[in-house]
DNA sequence: GGAATTTTCCATAATATATGAACAGTATTT
DNA sequence: AAATACTGTTCATATATTATGGAAAATTCC
């Protein structure tokens, strides 16, 4: 006997009055309405309305599970909603906040084909992160490089992003390869501005130690394509994400610098918000980022796996 | 298929991490379990679970699914509990607030009985209804003679009261007999003190208006059967309740001041907080009071019946 | 007191359930 | 690397249970 019927059958009488009015309001027949509210007089052991074959009324037993009974079938119906919320179709604005050069060179991308995937969502995508963004409270979905997001947020791994010391052959014909770290203080630099943080650059050595390195280039900006350009054109050694230079690498524009260093890693996240985890189109779109990346392993996962 | 049922063996496979141990915890097959999720699986149209053969792990619909499941089901709990509660045996101390006159008349041997009945049960009964007393947290259930109880508050008629002229028959022999209520002006009029009244009498002529007659005895008391005693002594005439004075009337000790005056009578009720209402000693006593009153009803009750 | 509604009861047909074993697949262990 | 142990699902069947429509019982309204 569903238990959630006979509640619903019992709710039914009291809100109707009387039997029929319930059976007719549930569309069963009221035999059935009456084999409900006997079964759960019966489990509940206590008499749960005072029948006067003319007037149904609810003993004050009924009246106080008549309250509870509701607050369970409300319950029981939030719980179905908010399932068949979260399978509906995604639509509104997504706001994804992503580093710029990620944004630029990998996202923005995949976003044309979520977009054409998904016609239901609209995507602002601000790039930057900036902590005055990522506080935004119209940010749907963060993407961060490094740092694994704050526990308070739901967060997946992506991707592992590696990032390697590049130059142009031009430049290490000239300069000469450096082989450790030490050598890196006689060459030229090429440094990304980050807000807030001194010029260096935190490099594992082959040991496993984090060795600081103080840049000290003439040329410094925030854009990661920007520096590439320079390394390219031969103006000194750029420590850049591999989305960002495999390209040039490929085509021999640029070289790996110190091909002894161990690979440097960092996680690539994707996080938002909790309240944010039943939003169709967050969902759909972290959905989409993961089978993207599954099918699509970058390097350094797939050594891994 | 129970709907409560299908959440609770979801809810324990969520908790055990697995199908085989929330049949276990269940008490049913694996197999039950099994088509339990299934069939909630499909009547939501989501999947619930990831199975992985060997690790059974929610999806995030899922995960927010079972959040709600687990309050349905603590609500149904609750219901479920409820319902015992209020079908304990009484127990406790029941604390029941009283007008003086009635409780001493009335009341007390009535709860003689109830102890009786309810050995479970010990009963203060507090006499006095000043309003210190009325707002004691303490109160069960309190007992008022005229006024509707605060519609805050749960409340049953009891009752209806007939308050009467009366006088001793040499006190009547002596000043004559009032026939109207200004002839009441002439009399001695032993008024019973009540915290925060004036001394005077509103009674209900025979056309139906409230007429307030200012008593000017020079006895006043605050009790009752003191005031029945001075009546029987033949100092005055006393305004009291039909319980009071009614043996007193059938002795011949007293007497009808006015018998062309129409029954001025007050209702009984009793009330009590709503949250008491569940508490088994509270209901079980109301019901006792009703019982009673149905089984001997009063006077003026049965004539309106 | 009669009549009309209302609930309950009853027998039947249909539906649905729980079960245990067999099946298929994966993670652990040796 | 292979075998094992354990997992969830599926299947057929026997058992329970359900809903239904009509008849019966009961009580209130007129």
């Amino acid at each position: 006997m569903d238990r959630l019927s006979e509640m619903e059958a019992f709710a039914a009488v009291v809100d109707q009055g009387g039997f029929t009015g319930a059976a007719q309001k549930l569309g069963i027949s009221k035999s059935a309405v009456s084999k409900h509210v006997s079964s759960l007089e019966s489990r509940l052991g206590a008499r749960l309305l005072n029948r006067t074959t003319r007037r149904v009324n609810p003993t004050d037993i009924g009246l106080v599970y008549y309250d509870r009974a509701r607050s369970v079938l409300n319950a029981a119906l939030q719980a179905d909603a908010a399932v068949q919320g979260m399978q509906a179709e995604p639509t509104g604005t997504l706001q994804i906040l992503a580093p710029s050069d990620y944004g630029a060179c990998v996202l923005a991308p995949m976003v044309a084909r979520y977009l054409e995937e998904n016609p239901g969502v609209d995507v602002n995508l601000v790039l930057g992160h900036d902590l005055a963004e990522a506080t935004r409270s119209d940010i749907d979905l963060s993407i961060s490089l490094g740092a694994k997001p704050d526990s308070s947020l739901r967060s997946h791994k992506l991707d592992t992003v590696t990032r390697m010391l590049v130059a142009s052959p031009a430049y290490l014909d000239r300069r000469g390869r450096p082989s450790r770290i030490e050598d890196l203080a006689q060459h030229v630099l090429l440094h990304q501005l980050e807000s807030g943080n001194d010029p260096a650059w935190t490099l594992v050595s082959a040991s496993g130690e984090a060795r600081v390195v103080r840049t000290r280039g003439r040329l410094a900006t925030n854009s990661g394509s920007c520096l590439k350009d320079s390394a390219i054109a031969g103006m000194g050694i750029a420590f850049l994400p591999d989305f960002l230079v495999s390209e040039a690498v490929a085509r021999g524009q640029l070289q790996h610098a110190m091909p002894g260093l161990p690979a440097q890693t960092a996680p690539l996240f994707v996080a938002h918000a909790p309240s944010n985890g039943s939003l169709p189109r967050v969902r759909s779109f972290v959905q989409f980022l993961l089978d993207s990346y599954v099918e699509e392993p970058s390097v350094s996962d797939r050594a891994i796996a």
